[in-house]
DNA sequence: TCAAAAGTGTTCTCAATACACCCATGA
DNA sequence: TCATGGGTGTATTGAGAACACTTTTGA
């Protein structure tokens, strides 16, 4: 590492290979580079994506996913962090690299491709007010309008990459609250794969991952019996991450 | 999808919105885009990896994953095609994106982006003929030399891509020869998985998939007695991709 | 008292795993 | 004849899937 770091430093380039480094780049050609987030929220039962209604040129007043222009001094996804940070006011969020789409006419206006991005976040109040200044709002994935460019498509592959990922990592705990019930876990896990579990069978399974703690508390929002508040044990996930568990549901 | 080819064309933006369109895009930044594939080859019961001794600046005489810049009429899966092509002679080859390296630093030369490929292609003497004209040449897996920029951090994450993909997609026999003996395609496995498989488990477990077609033939080449040879049936497999099937073995 | 959601156990089936010997053949 | 790799079967264990009733409580 030590040692490329040394030779491969453009000093030492343009002191030595001026010429053939310069005419080695001259002629390739640049790119824009967007960043798209396809930004998963969970509410009312119900998985829900962020679209944004853009106020400015190209494609005003149609509907986008959330994006932006990487800068030349960020990367990608430095860029994608602080476009969900404008948008949502959020840090630390779970988010990642989708795929990158390049077709060359997918952007009608200039030669640009994009860097999709998926994040899963928690929902509420707070955020719920910044989205609407911004001119975002949630859509029931069930229920995706049409958005501008090739963003259904990203939106489509999000979803198919999520129900994959959360058979082996615990993605769901990212898009509830931090105290949840196990009926709202397994209706989001139901959101997210599309298709009825079984209530006794799920219970006992995510029981078995011995990765949620169980409160004292109860939630009566949803119920007259009420259900048992949990909490996510991070520490304890962490543990079983390095044992490569497996958390299909 | 019409009504906004229709509404996005460029012609209708250069009309209607020059100004505003022109602003917004051009205080953007633009980048170079390389693409470089991390090419997977199984040969001699090892599984390999295909490195590239530059010839030209910069970094001459260094090892280097094959790559190379994207050009603005073509998209990134387009240009890792063309250098697929142009190294191996090989089209059709299974390549899938694994992600987009865009450290701010990660090429001390230029800013340039990196959308990196993996591939599994079918190693023979003509290929290899062509690689060595290239410059190119194979190395075990398990001995890695030192890449230049981020390459060695790209082959890590393909690596640990294949191991994950290997386990729901018969990604195996994209590396294998069209026929091939049950004991080497365990050799293949056991070389993607570094571990030790069960002979008996694992014959079981193939045939339990049912999509390869046992030949009249043997390959007397690694053992007196012969093994049989089988053949994969891609027909079967897509009726049972379609159904969801998984491959881990 | 009843409607609505929460919570609980058992059985069956099937796939994963562990494990050891005989077979065919060329050298 | 023997060394080398190819090919086979069974028993055990554990996880997934199917399945129905009782509990709680506010309206």
């Amino acid at each position: 590492m030590f040692f490329f770091a040394y030779f491969a430093s453009r000093t030492f380039f343009l002191q030595t290979n001026n010429t053939l480094f310069m005419d080695s780049y001259a002629d390739k050609d640049k790119f824009y580079v967007a960043v798209d987030c396809i930004i998963f929220g969970f509410d009312n039962g119900k998985l829900k994506l962020l679209v944004f209604n853009r106020k400015i040129d190209p494609y005003r007043n149609l509907l986008s996913l959330i994006g932006s222009f990487v800068k030349i001094g960020e990367s990608v996804s430095e860029a994608s962090v602080r476009i969900l940070k404008e948008f949502t006011g959020l840090e630390n969020v779970y988010m990642k690299e989708l795929k990158t789409y390049s077709s060359v006419d997918r952007d009608p206006g200039y030669r640009c491709l994009s860097v999709a991005q998926y994040a899963l976040i928690r929902i509420n109040d707070e955020i719920n007010v910044l989205i609407k200044e911004k001119g975002a709002k949630w859509v029931d994935i069930e229920e995706i309008p049409q958005l501008i460019l090739d963003h259904n498509e990203m939106v489509t592959d999000a979803l198919i990459r999520i129900r994959k990922i959360s058979r082996y990592k615990p993605i769901g705990f990212e898009l509830l609250p931090q105290k949840f019930t196990i009926p709202k876990l397994q209706m989001l896990y139901e959101a997210i794969y599309q298709r009825e579990l079984d209530s006794r069978n799920f219970r006992k399974k995510i029981l078995s991952f011995d990765v949620i703690i169980k409160l004292e508390e109860k939630d009566r929002v949803s119920s007259k019996k009420g259900a048992y508040l949990y909490q996510f044990d991070h520490h304890k996930y962490k543990k079983l991450q390095k044992s490569g568990y497996n958390f299909e549901v």
